[in-house]
DNA sequence: CGGATATATACCGATATCGGAATATGTGGT
DNA sequence: ACCACATATTCCGATATCGGTATATATCCG
């Protein structure tokens, strides 16, 4: 048993780089594969591959337009993301949170794992 | 050469839906190793592991506390993760995205594979 | 010091992922 | 129908991840 599952969820389909440069690169509108290829030099496969477990997740859908393929963000599946680093707002900006920041530069942090 | 890396990334590192709930549960504050064990229902080697990958990326910290150690939410680094949904921001709350949505509930959206 | 508790690490097998190369599918133009 | 272009899929080897079990390390207590 390794990673609980990929394509089903968000947060493991942008574990992947490559994934978070395509939709990065979707944000300014629909693109055609070949695009994406030049756009991050990436093999057309690698591409498609991409693509694929994002749709499957639901982050892009595509249309065909003659012989291309365009694709584009469909951005509603990231909202699980949102929420749950909603979450932790209030420990991100707590006042005690950057206290410790202080302390840590202050001391020699000795420390973790 | 399977997954970029993994425990050098907080996307790779929250790809798991147990290192978010162990993240979840520290929001409340310090807890012992043994704790999030019994609240999870997680193996201990299995926790212990998670930490390890969380310290890592540097979302949590510890301290020995007796024969316990007490990790700590550290949520500094989850800001790259927040500005990188920033960008889609705009994307999610436009008037476009939500006509979208409008017009696949009222067809059976065929689509996508 | 010895035993008990708490946590970390090592080892293992199963599995899923990734990238590359080759190939299949599909579409348009002539 | 055929050829070129665009994209998708399949097959493959390498690798990293995960969970389990067993074991090591550490700390406290008597």
């Amino acid at each position: 048993m390794a990673r609980s599952s990929t394509t089903s969820d968000v947060f493991n389909a942008l574990a992947e780089a490559d994934r978070r440069a395509i939709l990065s690169l979707l944000i300014v509108g629909e693109k055609p594969v070949g695009q994406i290829v030049m756009d991050l030099s990436m093999s057309q496969p690698q591409v498609s591959k991409h693509l694929r477990v994002l749709s499957q997740v639901g982050l892009v859908k595509s249309r065909p337009d003659g012989r291309h393929r365009l694709y584009r963000l469909e951005p509603q599946p990231l909202q699980p993301m949102r929420d749950w680093l909603a979450k932790f707002e209030q420990a991100i900006n707590s006042r005690l949170d950057r206290l410790d920041d202080y302390l840590q530069e202050l001391q020699g942090q000795g420390d973790s794992q």
